[in-house]
DNA sequence: CAGCATCCGCTTTGATACTG
DNA sequence: CAGTATCAAAGCGGATGCTG
């Protein structure tokens, strides 16, 4: 990227990872652990080739990514973040819960990855009785099922299937996290094509922090 | 910009603020204010004209950013940040906390203005005699002079002139940066053009936070 | 197959000039 | 002051091909 020139600390931040793609690259690496090349791609539905490559490239210059060359038999090579990669997690949070209240919004041929979700279910997600019995929800919206447990009150969310959930959620994400939300009833959602099954209690048992929606909404256009 | 295309938060608000120079507008707000046009111009120096105009209008059309006519006789247009826009300040503050290692970095020919850094200096500075007697210094890297003044142990940091200042430092932003943070010592600032008046006592009062640097620098191209 | 590099049409940006 | 107009240059997206 051209630099900004400026002597200013988040220009100079964007300087390394304000380039298109660049902090996605870094969100992979953050929400998914060491990642091969083709993992990488696989997590960023769009990127050109070339682009991953070189995006990979600069931040490895830039000391946030480092790569590692797997020996045979596995042979691979993997990419993870530095110490110094890491240490941008508090902007991917930022920028995570920033685009909460945009997931209302509708997304018209959106691809959906579940290691993406996590994230923001942590951070809406409260157990409205930390009093009950243990639940284990799964949810059934992209390739990977999601697994959400509630336990003393904790709310523990994962990529991955549980063994023998109380519930199962599934359907396309929106009307899913709508109902998660608490934005729709479970009639309206199933008319939308999600499907339930468990005890419909389960829903009243995960409630939603509230999410400070100052308005997402465009008006202008 | 074109849209990711993900249903995701990260990459939804990045649908939204991921344009080269967005963040820097919406900084920009963040840190002084209402600004008009001009004010916005001169606040991000290379920004081509008709980019500037783009970036309100999408920053508008996203409830980031609302503009304000003042009436005559001002007959102003004022730009300022929404309550949905104030809502970014995490993701900068991230974005600065990032940056500050690349701080000591050359930048060779950059831009400086006094606002970019009065955050970073709030990061980094503490006072390290809190029982010491009020003590004032003003900085003069940029247009505008810097007033940091310390006082019970607090640090405030400002934009603006001090009225009989102890102490003035001045010169080029690196090596007063790099005295302030302790990189370096005031004969060696000296020799990098940094100009000091007062008591030297002063510059043993201000103390550097622990800037993590996990090593900003670029070992490959 | 994993990990790129090359090519090409299209979009975005940069620099400057111009206008109500 | 607050933009719009213009146009060259750079960046991006998509396809394809190469190499171990």
């Amino acid at each position: 990227m051209r630099s900004y020139g400026e002597y200013c600390a988040i220009a100079k931040s964007l300087d390394v990872v304000g380039d298109r793609w660049t902090l996605l690259v870094v969100r992979e690496l953050a929400l998914r652990g060491a990642c091969r090349y083709t993992d990488l791609r696989n997590g960023l539905p769009g990127i050109a080739s070339n682009l991953l490559a070189e995006r990979l490239r600069d931040l490895e210059a830039a000391g946030v990514v480092e790569r590692e060359e797997a020996p045979p038999p596995v042979a691979a090579t993997l990419f993870r973040l530095t110490a110094r990669g890491e240490e941008l997690r508090p902007v991917l949070d930022g920028l995570m819960r920033w685009g909460l209240p945009l997931m209302t919004e509708q997304g018209e041929g959106e691809a959906v990855r579940s290691h993406w979700l996590v994230g923001a279910l942590a951070q809406m997600l409260v157990d409205e009785q930390p009093g009950g019995p243990a639940v284990a929800l799964e949810l059934q919206v992209a390739a990977e099922p999601i697994a959400i447990e509630l336990r003393g009150g904790s709310v523990e969310i994962g990529v991955g299937p549980l063994e023998g959930p109380d519930a199962i959620l599934s359907g396309p994400p929106r009307p899913v996290m709508g109902l998660l939300l608490g934005l729709i009833e479970l009639p309206e959602a199933e008319a939308d094509g999600v499907g339930f099954t468990g005890d419909p209690a389960i829903l009243d048992r995960v409630g939603a922090r509230a999410v400070s929606v100052g308005r997402g909404a465009r008006d202008g256009e």
